[in-house]
RNA sequence: UGGCCUAUGGUGUAAUUGGUAACACACCGGUUUUUGGUACCGACAUUCAAGGUUCGAGUCCUUGUAGGCCAACCA
């Protein structure tokens, strides 16, 4: 069978060797947790493509599980985008779950070790406490609090909880080990005071629960059998496992960390609060700015569910630091949009062709195939006359035998149209060309079949019909950071390697059949690359986003 | 003066658990082409280092080396 030779991942080893062991395949349960702190970046796709791909790979169920222990960042606005995010990506979530959900049973439980000399309330400052912390290679100290007896400790907790407290008063910090090795196993904080607006709760809880104190008890109440998060949670197994045990009944499934390495990719950063930075210092038009390696800044920029599963699914998991190169990423777009978009031609860098011996105030229609990839894509229309665009780079008056494109006394074909020749050029008083007279051969209409429309020449121009012309505002981007691992230079801010040139806003003219683009419509410009109408376009403009250009061997060559 | 994790081509993953390095991207070369696109073909690593076990090691052992993470009342 071809799924005994299929090659796994180190993920799906460890679920196949549970599954021989420990747990039956119907006690599979995975989960996607999200803080709502931010939107879900390229990174975040990862994890959703790799817990709910093994939902479907296991037809096990997978939650949707907002982590939202910190009113004073949380939104509401962050949970609706992450969950149009999760469904515009193609997945379904069992349940939504919220952390604050299980606020009450954390509570219930926080007293049981309180009771059982397993947690105590410290009144110290966070100063205080840090110094005590010790550091990776010296031991903790003691707080002078840590035997505070229990009855002490249960009425303190229940006026923090009652927020007779001030925030920072006091905390409740599980007793554990001062010695460890392990700095999060040095009487880990359980609970803080404050006085904040949860997006949920509203004002009913004035003690807030840690992470570490959340995110394994949520697991166990969910009964997620594997919990998958990226490595900076190694360490904090040891606690994951220690809180774990102070709850866990026997009858009950218990679940467990495991975790793999986060995806770099080159010339961005790949972390929500890196890119909030970018957002709130005005680097960038908001979280979908189509330069963002968010999934909305993705979407926005032209990218499709699918293309963005297939790059998670061929970039793999691991667990070693890694730096995935943007090309990745491009080649899984243009792969996808080179099925699926209709291809136009659009002039980005005009200047004017004349074609001498053509009628004046003459226009034909032409057809013109929609996708030579796709047979059912049929034909359109286009414009031809007199007076077009093409592209500046497509002439020059003299140039060697590589360059296919327009010269004088040169053959070249227009796409769609007819084989032209060059024959002048008018200037202005700077130099400049402003114009290019050329002549067409009438019997090599293309589609024509005739002997002249078969004619070989080495290169084929896109155009555009100067009088039905659209213009359009066209926007084309760059990466965003010069560097391709800003964030990783020891003395140096990423911000300091913010390419400013990562937006360029031109001027192009489109053939008209463009005018009925909607937003979120997928164009190949022939020659140029893949373009996607922008939400900002309107009635009187439409505005298109580059979302990568073509390959480009031409350019490779010079 | 610590603990934990990771080392396979330029990049990212794989290798049926000890049987002779695979796939994708990138790069380079070529064929086809009314997109210098697409498609197709070819080239590109003896697996961090040094020892060891073995008929046989990317897989096992030893010793090194390099990189990452850990000192938030963030997640």
């Amino acid at each position: 069978m071809a799924n005994e030779t299929e090659s796994l991942n180190f993920i799906e080893h460890i679920i196949e060797d549970d599954l021989s062991s420990t747990h039956s395949k119907d006690k599979l349960r995975f989960r996607f947790p999200p803080e709502p702190n931010g939107y879900l970046h390229i990174g975040h796709a990862s994890a959703i493509c790799l817990n709910f791909g093994l939902g479907k790979k296991y037809n096990a169920p997978v939650n949707l599980r907002f982590d939202d222990t910190n009113p004073a960042k949380e939104e509401q606005e962050f949970v609706d985008a992450i969950k149009r995010d999760v469904e515009w990506l193609g997945f379904e979530w069992d349940t939504e779950c919220y952390a604050s959900d299980y606020f009450q049973q954390l509570y219930d439980w926080a007293v049981q070790l309180i009771k059982e000399g397993k947690a105590y309330v410290d009144s110290q400052t966070s100063e205080a406490m840090a110094q005590q912390k010790g550091t990776p290679t010296t031991t903790g100290t003691a707080s002078p609090f840590r035997d505070r007896p229990i009855e002490e400790n249960l009425s303190l907790l229940e006026k923090m909880k009652n927020g007779e407290s001030e925030a920072g008063e006091h905390v409740l910090r599980a007793k554990i080990d001062m010695s460890s090795p392990n700095m999060l196993m040095r009487d880990p904080v359980m609970y803080r005071t404050l006085h904040k607006h949860h997006h949920r709760t509203g004002t009913d809880w004035k003690i807030f629960p840690m992470y570490d104190w959340t995110h394994g008890e949520s697991d166990y109440i969910e009964q997620v059998s594997h919990s998958f998060c990226t490595l900076e949670f190694q360490p904090h197994r040891e606690l994951y496992d220690w809180f774990l045990d102070q709850v866990y009944d026997s009858d009950k499934l218990r679940p467990k960390q495991r975790e793999f390495a986060r995806r770099n990719l080159s010339h961005t950063v790949v972390s929500k609060r890196k890119l909030a930075r970018l957002v709130e210092e005005g680097v960038v038009n908001g979280w979908d700015d189509p330069r963002m390696p968010t999934i909305s800044g993705l979407k926005r920029r032209g990218y499709t569910p699918e293309s963005i599963r297939n790059f998670v699914e061929s970039i793999g998991v691991g667990k070693r630091d890694n730096l995935i190169d943007v090309s990745h990423l491009e080649f899984n777009v243009r792969e996808d949009l080179n099925k699926i978009a209709p291809r136009v031609m659009a002039v980005l860098d005009p200047v004017k062709l004349v074609i001498t011996n053509y009628p004046e105030g003459e226009t034909e229609w032409l057809d013109a195939e929609n996708n030579q990839e796709d047979e059912a894509a049929g034909f359109r229309k286009v414009p031809f006359s007199r007076e077009l665009y093409i592209e500046r780079e497509d002439f020059k008056e003299e140039a060697n035998r590589k360059y296919f494109r327009l010269t004088i006394d040169k053959e070249v074909r227009l796409k769609n149209a007819y084989i032209i020749k060059g024959e002048s050029v008018v200037k202005d008083s700077e130099g400049n060309i402003t114009e290019i007279h050329c002549t067409y051969d009438l019997d090599s209409k293309s589609g024509s079949g005739s002997e002249a429309s078969l004619r070989k020449v080495k290169g084929t121009l896109h155009w555009v019909s100067i009088k039905e012309a659209l213009e359009i505002e066209v926007r084309i981007y760059d990466r965003l950071f010069s560097d391709p691992s800003p964030d990783t230079h020891k003395d140096k801010d990423f911000m300091e390697f913010i390419n400013q040139d990562s937006l360029q806003v031109i001027t192009g003219y489109a053939e008209p059949s463009l005018q009925e683009a909607k937003p979120e419509d997928k164009f190949q410009f022939q020659r140029l690359g893949y373009f996607v109408v922008d939400k900002d376009s309107g009635p009187d403009k439409i505005v298109f986003n580059r979302t990568v250009a073509l390959r480009d061997s031409w350019a490779k060559l010079n």
